[in-house]
Order: C-alpha cells, then structure tokens, then sequence
RNA sequence: GCGCCCGUAGCUCAGUGGAUAGAGCGCCAGGUUGCGGACCUGGAGGUCGUGGGUUCGAGUCCCGCCGGGCGCGCCA
C-alpha cells in the first residue's frame, strides 16, 4: 500500500503497519475461528535507543496472548508484510527487523527524510499545523477571574495553561474561542463600588471592601459625571460605582491578558447570561428531564443519579427563590452548547475539584455527553520569596500582580516555565531564584538556536548563497546528496518529528512535550553546527544543501516556540 | 471521616504497561588559529515515599500504609 504523504510520518508507519498486520492476521488465526476479530490500536513510539529505527511498535507482544501466538512469530509476521511494501518506491519505509522479546523495529528512508524536510521549506507556515482525525469545535474557558481586582500571578497558571491548549489544539486541526466568564452584579461588585465611594468621600473602607492601590486609583478617576449620576439613580450609589469600576478592573484585566500574550474571543457577563433567560431555561429543562424536587422551599438537582456525591440546591429558599451560582453555571452550559461546539474545555484551578462532578451531571441530565464537558485541572502555585510563602488577598490588597511578575522576569521565561510542567505537577515557584537562574532558562538555549541559524542564513546571503526553497525537486535532490551525513540525518529525522508532537500535545492537553522538543532539535542542531560546516565556498553545491537543512531547522524551531507563543529571534 | 491530586538525581521537573529510568539547573574535569562560546564533550549523583498484588514485562495498573496539597455551602 501506499500511505498518504500527507499525514505525519508516524500517521503512515502505523497505516503500514495496521496494513500489514490484517494481512498476517489471516495466518495467524486458526482456521474456522472468526472469533479473534480484535480491533487493536497500534500503537507506534520514537524509540529511546536510535539504533533500533525511527518507530517501533509493541502490537506483537499486545496480541501475543489473544492469538496464542509467541510474541516473536507475530512480529515476524508482521514485518514480512512490511518488507513487501517497503519495495514500493512511494513507502517511506527503508527497512524493517524485529528484536527480542517481540519490538517491530522501523526506519525510514533518506527519501521519506528528504521530502518531508523539502515541505517544510515549501511551506513554512503550514509546518506544525496538522489535520485532526476528527476536527472538533472546541471551547476554552480560562482564566475567568471575578474583576474586582487585578490579575495577580496566583492566575498566572490558568491563564497560560488556557492560551497554550489553545494554541495546541489549533495547531492539531481543531477550531477554538477562548472565553473569559466573569461575574459582574455580585456583592462582591457591590462591595467594590462601596469602597471607591468610601474612598472619593473620605470615608472608612466598609467592612467587607477592598483596600489594595488599585481601589485608590479608581476613586480617583472615578469622574465626577458617573458619581453624579449615580447618586441620583433609583438604586443605592455603590451598585453603579461598583459596575463602571469592575468593568474598568475587567479592561485591565484584558490589557494585562494580551501583553502576556493570551488574546480571548469572547468574554460573557454573567449578568447578561440571567439577562437572556438561559438560567431559567436550564431550570426548566432539568425540571422537564425530571431532575429536580423540591425541599424546605429550595429547588434541587438530583445530582447523585448521575455520579455526584450529593443534590445541589439550584434555586434558594430564601432571596424569592434566586438562582445559585450552580444554577448560572448550567444555564452557561446550555448557552454554550447552543453557540454549536463539539466540545466544552474549561481551565480549573484543583480547588475546584470538586466542581466537576456536579457540572457533568448537569450535562447529562440535560441531554449533552458529558465526555464532551472537560475539565482541566491546574495544581497550586506557591510563590516563595526569601524562603517563606507569598500570601495573596485580593481583598485585603496583599498580592504581587501579574504584571509586576512579568516586569521581573519576562513574558517568554514565564512562558517557558508554564509550559514545561504538566497541569497536575505543583510548583514552587521561587522569583527571586527565577530571576537569578532567567539567563540559564533553556527558552534562551532554543531561542540561541534559532538567532544562530538566521546568522548563518544572513551570512550565507551576503556571500550569494541562498537554498532554492521555492524549487522543490531541487531541494529533495540537495538534500539526498547529504542525508548519508550522520550530522545531517539526525538534524533532518529531529526536523520531521514537530507534526507528531503537535499530535500528542493536542491528544494529551499538555504541553512539556513541546519543550521538551525544542530543547532536543536546539542540541541537534548545535551538534550539526559543532560536526558540520555549512557554509563553505570550495564545496558549494553542500553548502546549498546544508543552508537548506538548516533554514528548516529554524522554521521547525519557530514553529515550537509558536505553540508556546514565545518569540523567536533572528538575534540577541 | 469521605473524595480528588501529588511523592522520581542536591534543586526544578519529564517519563503514553515495554528495550540500559531521562532533561534543565547546580557540582567536577576538559574543549574554539573557521559560519554567534547564551555553544560543545565527558563525569559524579537514583532502595522511582513504603509494603503487597496483577502481568511475559510495573516509575506507570490494583490494594494497604506514610507524607504533602486541595475539596466536602441555599459563597462565588
């Protein structure tokens, strides 16, 4: 068979191999014995040690015990079927053998090699993006911090963990909004608009105000005009202070979101959602799907028949039956899914584990798969300066804000920091040794690589060499007259890997693996820098060659640190 | 008490049931008459918290225990 050379090399190793193993399975199975149809996914990796090929695959030994077959003789099975494909001049597939206790050792031709570095340099800007097996349309909600306050780095986390999923899943063919949700008519809106007024007026902060800087600097832009108008209104004075103050936070908020990067399609009030009906409406279609009873005048979800620990009140005995945040919660759920996503991803710090429960059940209940209701947990953060733990209120206005940390120790080291810890590891995050380690933070290690290779491209330029990037039947016949180069193979083979690791990123909604790679293809190429000359006017045909390895080495390493919204300079 | 997450090198962290448990930082010893030394090469450093179990194979899955974090509202 022929596999589709548009798919991640891994993509068509494993349609070779799936192909080759229904071939071998007819042998295999016992004759009259059609019971064995067993749909096993196979499952191919980067081996650790490279002298066993660029794939393996373990299927022998997975089937080893359902087919009564020893590990090896499956395996050997499976690889004679391979090897008849291998003679097709369009397999990507140079060889194959098969090693102890039953591994499916692969490798790739130079030609396989060849062409998908000559893509990239075809078209560098669809380099890392792949086509999803089943593209969804996802929705992300992150961050989604009550605007009372400015963001403080306790929601660093969430809000890089959010943009860096986001990114992902693009990049793995998926369609995204990124959503901030934000409570904007509470009490604690109230108590904010109470303590501006206290302070334009020369009053005491009330009791359960806010006394951080910020809260000073809204009473004094607060204009006169607003202040008047609001005295004047029907309803007390704080609730009109409090919203034209919290929407004033929320832009902040904003602003501080795009300087770190993170840009949001959509940010819904939770006002507005009351507004537009569609609590009541979530009331009613789990009162309809008989989910609800009521007890002591409280209305409540029968959570526990889809897994809860307990019922959850959704609209209050007292305050003339109002709606509990729970309740607003699934009316945003069926707000959301009427927008058409396939799927809901929403961004949680672990202390609201105990959240998910319930929001599933609600998702059930209301007739949605509640697989496609997904939550990403993120671990604490503790930050420590001087050895001791940085306490944060934002009541109280003890905290270090978002952009004092990034004042510190710069958006693409944060960045990187994020990004190389899975969502479940907790940190310690210690600024002042962040600060004192920034320059030995392996971002800068990748970054090197990249500005490195632009100045030998420059370099290459001004002497006239530039590789045919365009030509690309030129540039497969450049780089096969290399690719026996050991340098040069283990450059162009780390080159290829980015589409799978793009896969795996967007499969598993972690991102270290990202690192982690950049961190690899930037050693790779500097060992091929320290092994291998490129620019050198006595051999310029390999020179050309080389040049155009390379300048796909650097649109792979500014593809990486794209899904990690990190720049990637020409120089530094 | 019940539930969830975590425990891997001195430190910060990876590790999708597979081959000899890895990376960065730190430490030690080296390296450039040449394209960027923010680089490269080598080394020391591990009872994978602990005790059982499942498996051809366990850091990974199951159970117990120890230690740390979080949650168990008609708050948001």
């Amino acid at each position: 068979m022929t596999p589709d050379a548009t798919l991640s090399l891994r993509s068509q190793v494993r349609q070779i191999l799936s192909a080759a193993w229904q071939q071998a399975e007819a042998e295999l199975t016992p004759a009259g014995d059609s019971s064995l149809a067993i749909s096993t996914p196979i499952m191919i990796e980067r081996p650790a040690d490279p002298s066993f090929g660029d794939f393996a695959s373990n299927i022998a030994m997975k089937l080893a015990k359902p087919y009564r077959r020893a590990p090896m003789d499956i395996a050997k099975a499976v690889a004679a079927h391979v090897v008849t494909t291998a003679m097709d001049p369009a397999s990507p597939i140079a060889g194959v053998d098969v090693a102890p206790p039953g591994f499916i050792n692969v490798r790739i031709s130079d030609a396989a090699i060849a062409a998908t570095t000559a893509r990239v340099l075809r078209d560098p800007a669809a380099w890392g993006s792949v086509t999803a097996e089943h593209p969804e349309h996802i929705n992300v909600e992150f961050v989604s911090a009550n605007p009372t306050g400015p963001l403080h780095i306790g929601n660093a986390r969430g809000a890089f963990t959010g943009d860096l999923l986001c990114r992902v899943l693009t990049a793995a063919g998926h369609k995204v909004e990124r959503e901030y949700y934000f409570n904007d008519f509470g009490s604690q809106v109230k108590n904010l608009g109470a303590s501006v007024v206290a302070i334009r007026e020369g009053c005491d902060i009330p009791e359960d105000g806010y006394h951080g800087d910020y809260v000073y600097e809204l009473a004094r832009d607060l204009p006169e005009s607003v202040l008047a108008a609001a005295q004047t209104a029907d309803e007390p004075v704080e609730w009109a202070i409090g919203r034209w103050a919290s929407e004033r936070v929320r832009s902040g908020i904003e602003a501080s979101l795009e300087r770190l990067g993170c840009h949001f399609d959509v940010w819904r009030s939770e006002s507005t959602l009351h507004h537009d009906g569609w609590v009541g409406k979530a009331v009613e279609r789990l009162r309809a799907a008989g989910d609800v009873y009521e007890e002591d005048g409280a209305v409540v979800f029968r959570s526990t028949k889809y897994g809860d620990d307990k019922d959850r009140v959704i609209l209050r005995s007292t305050d003339d039956n109002a709606p509990t945040y729970f309740a607003a919660d699934i009316g945003y759920l069926v707000e959301k899914f009427s927008r058409g996503y396939d799927r809901l991803v929403f961004i949680w710090g672990e202390d609201h584990h105990g959240y998910v429960a319930r929001v599933k059940a609600a998702a059930q209940s209301l007739g949605f798969d509640p697989d496609h209701v997904q939550m990403i947990l993120t671990a604490w953060v503790r930050f420590i300066r001087d050895g001791k733990e940085i306490a944060m209120s934002k009541r109280t206005g003890e905290f270090i804000t978002l952009d004092e940390l990034l004042a510190e120790i710069g958006v693409d080291a944060a960045r990187w920091f994020f990004a190389s810890r899975a969502a479940s590891s907790g940190i310690d995050f210690d600024i002042e040794l962040a600060k004192k380690q920034s320059s030995d933070n392996p971002v800068y290690y990748v970054q090197y690589a990249h500005a490195r290779i632009a100045s030998i491209l420059r370099k290459a330029a001004a002497a006239g060499m530039v590789p045919p990037a365009a030509d690309e039947a030129r540039v497969l016949e450049l780089l096969e007259g290399i690719l026996p180069g050991v340098p040069e193979a283990q450059l162009a083979r780390q080159i290829g890997r980015l589409p799978e690791v793009v896969e795996d990123a967007a499969e598993s909604r972690e991102t270290h693996g990202v690192t982690a790679y950049a961190t690899e293809l930037a050693t790779t190429f500097h060992a091929f820098y320290r092994d291998a000359r490129v620019i050198d006017e006595t051999e310029p045909e390999r020179s050309i060659a080389r040049l155009a390895l390379i300048a796909a080495a650097k649109t792979t390493l500014a593809g990486a640190l794209g899904l990690l919204g990190i720049s990637a300079p020409e120089s530094m």
